[in-house]
DNA sequence: GTAAGTGCAAAACCTTTGCACGTCG
DNA sequence: CGACGTGCAAAGGTTTTGCACTTAC
């Protein structure tokens, strides 16, 4: 059961950082041969309206508000492109959907505190997991690509869970 | 793409050893009130007859070599009785298929390697991990039930890494 | 005997893809 | 114009489920 639509929300970004990010994002398309499309840039608006992760499906919601034209296949097209510029990470904690989050500033590597009773997810900042990834690969040879910690976790009493809605 | 069929290779686990699982299976399955049937023990014996992580659908033709009449229902039935009984252990690397061991000994906490260009899967001690994931769980209030630590990496050139069948 | 287990095929679910049309550059 | 992008609907691939039949206890 994948997490009910956000909440059409204003940017928690400043306009004119938005604009700044609208253009990199641009700049990013041009540089690596895609075309700056109605649909891309609705996407990319919809996912800097968000502040919490979202799936596949809340952002083809919420980039529909803002053009009504974009599909669900152009919004599953776009996020590995967006995935690929750094703006948009992407997390995957074991759940059948992935999750999508903006990017805003230079975060370090985060862990995911996931409550399997409330499905809340906590990113927590965990400097040493690139220490990690990049010590255990170099011992077997490998190059590190990327590397994510999980923990699993219940809050039990759902109205107990610090963040359980309301 | 799934992993290949597995070989079909002899247990590793001394003769005696196995059967002294078996009846700890056997024991777990009447304790909770499951029954004792011939399509569950073909299972067990086929995952413990694996030295390496496999899919369940590689499980179902395992299995199917000790018991023709196993069906792939009852595998992806059996799988979570199994993975409860604290026998079999389930990985979740982020592909589309989930990934099972069979636990010999008690094996302390692990991270995954995961090599991107071959599919191989490293298993390596990690046993800070239990110690992170109760400290950070405690700290937002919640009950720790499990962590996962995984590295992605690549080999790059396949005949070099280490994991490259032959 | 009766509740639990099983096999089969169909369904579920998110995600990907083929194809014809649209549009950016 | 010509290649890239898009929408639609159908396909993909693993896992789940409904149902009627079996079987363990």
């Amino acid at each position: 059961m994948p997490p009910a639509a956000p909440v059409n929300e204003p940017s928690i970004i400043p306009a004119e950082e938005l604009e700044r990010k609208r253009e990199v994002f641009r700049k990013f398309l041009t540089r690596n041969g895609f075309r700056h499309t109605n649909q891309r840039v609705a996407i990319f608006d919809a996912v800097f309206r968000q502040r919490e992760n979202f799936t596949a499906e809340q952002l083809l919601e919420f980039a529909r508000r803002i053009d009504r034209s974009v599909s669900r296949s152009t919004v599953y097209r776009s996020l590995p492109i967006l995935v690929e510029s750094g703006m948009v990470k992407e997390i995957d904690v074991g759940k059948d959907y992935k999750l999508y989050l903006p990017k805003t500033g230079a975060k370090m590597e985060q862990a995911q505190v996931v409550c399997l009773d409330c499905d809340k997810i906590f990113h927590i900042d965990a400097p040493f997991m690139e220490w990690y990834g990049q010590t255990v690969s170099q011992k077997l040879g490998l190059e590190p690509v990327q590397q994510r910690l999980q923990v699993h976790a219940r809050c039990r009493r759902k109205d107990k869970c610090p963040n359980w809605p309301g």
